[in-house]
DNA sequence: TGTACATCAGTGAACGCGCGTTCACTGATGTAC
DNA sequence: TGTACATCAGTGAACGCGCGTTCACTGATGTAC
């Protein structure tokens, strides 16, 4: 990743980027699904042989989508998280909760390439690991840092051994480690914040919920509250 | 949906089952946005034209693999609920959500269809809307019967006006209606429940939990204990 | 019970279109001396 | 600074394959009298 030199490093570069940029919009239009190769050519006015140049192969494209998406949205949270006071792990958890919430309705393809269904004939290589981890790191680090200070969840039910165990490796993925009534109610907010952006983003509220706006900062606030920060 | 009676009718209705079967196994090979309506006339060893005389279209076919999957977890949660005492809704609980998450690991491709990625260029007609309706009505239903029976949620925050108005047509969907504190919990257990499975089986635990089973049953147990029916 | 007519399932050809990937090749850019 | 050679971007043809939908048509099934 160092600065491009030459003008073919340049050049290189900048159609690395185009391609990325097309196949952006065509995840929009049609889906990773139908994410066209030939039509990336096209719409670049060149052979479409010329793009197996740039990526191997129509899933590195998919890949390289992927873990764009990842480092985006973890970036994005990441710059919300810094903004607040660290000691203020309520306000913290809201930037955090609302950063991926913010993101996703700005690109909700990217989102549902991320957290929708599977692409069908299409296996995440390694490459896509690392990256997936980040946001979930900084919400893991925020629930850490509160615990550390001293916060404990509310209403949390006694963690049975089986569940001890089955969590452990969230438990341990950051030092200090969390302590395991943190780790599960940590684990159960994670799933209500994505559960709700997709069921909002995938169409899901749209009988039952007037203010989607309202309704999150409302969930964020309570799923704040059984964790004890607010 | 009468019985079929005449040599015509029969046929009829097996064609159209075995279109339905095998536009579900398409499902789960290449995805609804490559579904072929095309290969499903090669498997019946007919001309393509003629699965037009069932479905008039290919989103059609998708119209009625939606609707025939939200029935079919709809009748699979429902009846796991009537096993149950009607008094006990911690029960009822835990049966509906159990049923959720079983028949969404039975049926992935299914599941993705109704709760992942929208499909790209097809548009849900209104006929998908009723069937979509009947798991959140049942998950409703049993928050309000014990609601009725005088539960009350725990460590519920005091509901700001703006979410007592985006959340009323949920509140007011059942005869008698809920209450603020008990809809928001609700909703809240609701995306939680739909956003663990998504999670689960779109691949995000894969590197955090161990054993799938108890983390989610002990994070029904908390949702229980949060809506306090437990 | 038999006949005349209407309904409808299924055909096969056609329209116009798309795809991922490989390969031998040309010609421009970059590098080592 | 100039030359020889290596690297690499891009070409264009080809392989083998797919799709949804329409339409005029045949022939079997169903229905009304």
């Amino acid at each position: 990743m160092s600065a491009p030199r030459t003008a073919r490093a340049i050049a290189r570069a900048e159609l690395t980027r185009a391609i990325l940029d097309l196949a952006g919009e065509q995840l929009a239009e049609v889906g990773p699904a139908a994410l066209s190769v030939r039509r990336i050519a096209r719409d670049l006015e060149m052979a479409s042989s010329a793009v197996y140049r740039y990526f191997p192969s129509r899933d590195a494209l998919l890949t390289a989508l992927i873990v764009e998406g990842y480092d985006d949205l973890g970036a994005r949270a990441e710059a919300a998280d810094a903004a607040v006071e660290r000691s203020r792990h309520d306000l913290r958890w809201r930037a955090i909760a609302h950063a991926v919430r913010d993101w996703a309705r700005e690109q909700p393809h990217r989102y549902a390439l991320l957290y929708g269904s599977p692409v069908p004939g299409y296996a995440a290589p390694q490459d896509t690991v690392t990256p997936a981890t980040r946001i979930t790191a900084l919400l893991l680090a925020v629930v850490r840092d509160a615990e550390q200070a001293g916060v404990r969840p509310r209403g949390a039910l006694p963690v049975p051994a089986a569940e001890r165990a089955a969590v452990q490796p969230v438990a341990t993925m950051l030092t200090p480690h969390l302590g395991e009534e943190m780790t599960v109610r940590g684990l159960g907010a994670w799933a209500t914040l994505f559960g709700h952006v997709s069921l909002e983003l995938f169409g899901h509220m749209h009988r039952g919920v007037l203010d989607y706006d309202a309704h999150f900062a409302h969930v964020v606030d309570q799923l704040a509250a059984d964790l004890g920060l607010g």
